[in-house]
DNA sequence: TTAGTATCAATAATCATTCTTACCTAAAAA
DNA sequence: TTTTTAGGTAAGAATGATTATTGATACTAA
């Protein structure tokens, strides 16, 4: 278990200095839940993550922290529910599903995305994209589930 | 003028109706502005062009139609900007483009976008999408304007 | 007419996020 | 070692878009 702590806590610690981000405790550990979950986090649920081994972390340092990951890209902010911001890891860019049942959100992969693949679009020049999908997860699909929560 | 104001009106009028909303004075003059305007617009922005014609309106009576335009499919709803919705009268599925340095938002086309051509994609539905691309438009790379406001 | 329903304005409430301030710590300089 | 400096953080207040509530009014159908 220490193994295992230590060596996530090690990639954390590494993937931060290659990004030119002192290594404080709190920035380590809300990296880490990151890294662990390999999910999509809520702002607020990362803090109550980190609030377990920090209690005395505040919600406006969770903010700092994923602000700063953000501008140094080691995290990536989705805007994918309308009234907050959810984060992961994963930096690479790809597109998100939000089922409307069960509130899930999941990867997307388009094969040959050409939105994924340009540099510029009728002149102008991308630096970030997002691509949202809303509808029925294949889950929920099964379950013949049709009312939205 | 009268003539062009009343043939919007009367474009308004129609559409209401077509998607099953009873025309009210607040709802035609909501409907009406982001007809004329043909371009994405805050909920603040729309409130404040309706209060020119009825001064009596609250901002939470706007909300409230714009929600319903949304669930009749009369309007889109942009979230391209992090702490505030726009909203235009195109309802055909289509991209976004938002500029850091001068902040305006283009329409984009993706010429042969999967993502825009399939109903579903790995199994899950997809009932609406967004498409958000982050950058420099042309215009403000022309003018070599590197900082973003 | 009259009951029932929908709409709307106004205000208050919510709630994610940001701002402000002051304290603390760690590294650099003396 | 002491001083200085800068950055990081906690706490709580502030912001500001959006939503909920409520009471009044207008429409609809019998």
């Amino acid at each position: 278990m220490k193994g295992v702590y230590s060596y996530s806590m090690d990639n954390s610690l590494r993937i931060l200095k290659e990004h030119d981000i002192r290594p404080t405790q709190q920035r380590l550990e809300v990296h880490l839940i990151l890294l662990k979950q390999a999910k999509h986090l809520t702002a607020e649920e990362i803090y109550e993550k980190v609030k377990v081994k920090m209690p005395a972390i505040s919600p406006a340092t969770v903010y700092t922290i994923l602000d700063l990951f953000k501008q140094k890209h080691v995290v990536n902010e989705i805007r994918i529910q309308f009234d907050k911001s959810c984060f992961e890891a994963r930096i690479d860019p790809h597109h998100h599903f939000l089922c409307k049942h069960c509130r899930n959100i999941f990867d997307i992969n388009i094969k040959p995305c050409p939105a994924l693949e340009t540099r510029t679009i009728e002149g102008n020049l991308i630096e970030e994209l997002q691509g949202y999908f809303y509808g029925t997860c294949r889950k929920c699909l099964e379950k013949n589930d049709d009312k939205p929560v």
